[in-house]
DNA sequence: ACAAAAGTGTTCCTAATACACCCATGA
DNA sequence: TCATGGGTGTATTAGGAACACTTTTGT
């Protein structure tokens, strides 16, 4: 039924190449973090970039990720949440050729980024910045960073994603702050935990947290519920 | 301060192939549609597949995109609403070599419909399928679809995209017709007007469309007003 | 006259918001 | 004892959902 391949020459054109970048959110110190490397090699050499590297021909876009996050920072992907972000391939994003990279964002828990061992060789060192306080990024990195990070808010929103950046246990104060710190906002105590109550998304675990203050209830995420509308997504003029 | 492209080969490496694929949604005879071309070469000769092809090296994605619906569908991309859906890339996907696609989705007003002019060539025929009876497709095109059309009901529900599909002036209730058609569920005729009118994004035009029935007002959509909350977005457990 | 779409308000209920005080602990 | 976070309820308001009849036209 099919005529074959001789009419086709996969050689017959150029071609670019392809690249996956990550980014790995996580909260520490009560602030949004993003993981970058420092390149070893040409282009951007000692310059800080997103992770990532060129995809192999036998293994998925998914596959590609996780193994550039085994090889640079030495993680496990599994029980990491990666989505897919989005395409980029402007020409001249590179200085090398063409270059179009797959971009996956992905939530780190506080016990994943203690996991972090950066492998010394193509990249120099790795560090947690602040969204706040970024340093000058390779590439097109910084524009890919943006748009993770409204891809982040926007999901908070309306979505349970969030819990991603929790440890396993919680108190309903930690998930308050996390939500106030990615969305950049204050939110009220008794209604975000009317909120989270209606939602019945979180159960307590029976275990407390004592620390300098008043000990408190620790509470786990119910894990059969994949996402839950968080609030209402707001009019865009 | 760089090193300088000496230690960089940029034939080193193994690289796949990058296509652009484009899911162009309409509504026809109150129906659903999507833009359909059948394949003119090996692989899949004679098979319906999304129209779509190769990436040049100087161009962008978006170009790219712009260029293939150009080239065999004859539709000028200025006015067409588009965008970036998710980039496919598992190898064995396509036949010929390993091949990475960037699926871009857009919506055609029903006057963009008519003026499709299929180039024959490598395409042997075009047409607008109902999302409800597809041909078999060619490579993961019927994936591709699908993730499409739940990205359609998606962004409908939550932002004014589906103007798009419609005529520049258009009745109260071919508005309703719309998402009715895309959300596959009725709406109550009362409840909808008083949405879109708190909604504010549309206007009468003072025209009347008179047809077999009690002549109905025609309305246009704001411009000013990229995008609008239709509905709030339902739990998923 | 009748078929078919156009047009129009009210009631009910749920969910979002605003708001303030006492409690338990460690330093 | 004080600083800090833990814990709790009510009243108001806005928006979503359910629901039925009259009007206007073409045939």
């Amino acid at each position: 039924m099919e005529e074959g391949p001789k009419t086709y020459d996969a050689g017959k054109y150029e071609r670019p190449s392809v690249t996956v970048d990550i980014i790995l959110f996580s909260i520490i110190d009560d602030d949004l973090k993003v993981l970058l490397i420092k390149r070893g090699n040409w282009p951007f050499k000692n310059h800080w970039a997103l992770p990532g590297g060129f995809i192999k021909m036998k293994e998925t876009l998914e596959e590609s990720a996780a193994r550039e996050v085994k090889e640079e920072i030495g993680l496990n992907i599994k029980d990491i949440y990666l989505e897919q972000l989005y395409t980029f391939g402007d020409p001249g994003r590179d200085p090398r050729t063409r270059v179009i990279t797959v971009s996956y964002f992905g939530l780190l828990s506080p016990d994943k980024v203690e996991e972090i061992k950066p492998k010394k060789g193509e990249i120099i060192d790795s560090e947690m910045f602040s969204v706040k306080k970024l340093p000058e990024l390779a590439f097109d990195h910084e524009k890919i960073l943006k748009y993770a990070l409204k891809r982040l808010q926007y999901k908070l929103e309306y979505t349970a994603v969030g819990f991603e950046l929790l440890p396993e246990k919680f108190t309903l104060f930690e998930l308050k702050n996390m939500y106030e710190i990615i969305l950049g906002e204050k939110l009220d105590k008794r209604n975000f935990l009317k909120k989270i109550n209606s939602l019945n998304i979180v159960e307590q675990t029976g275990d407390i947290k004592s620390g300098a203050h008043r000990p408190a209830r620790l509470y786990k995420f119910k894990k059969s519920i994949k996402s839950a509308v968080f609030r209402r997504v707001e009019f865009e003029k």
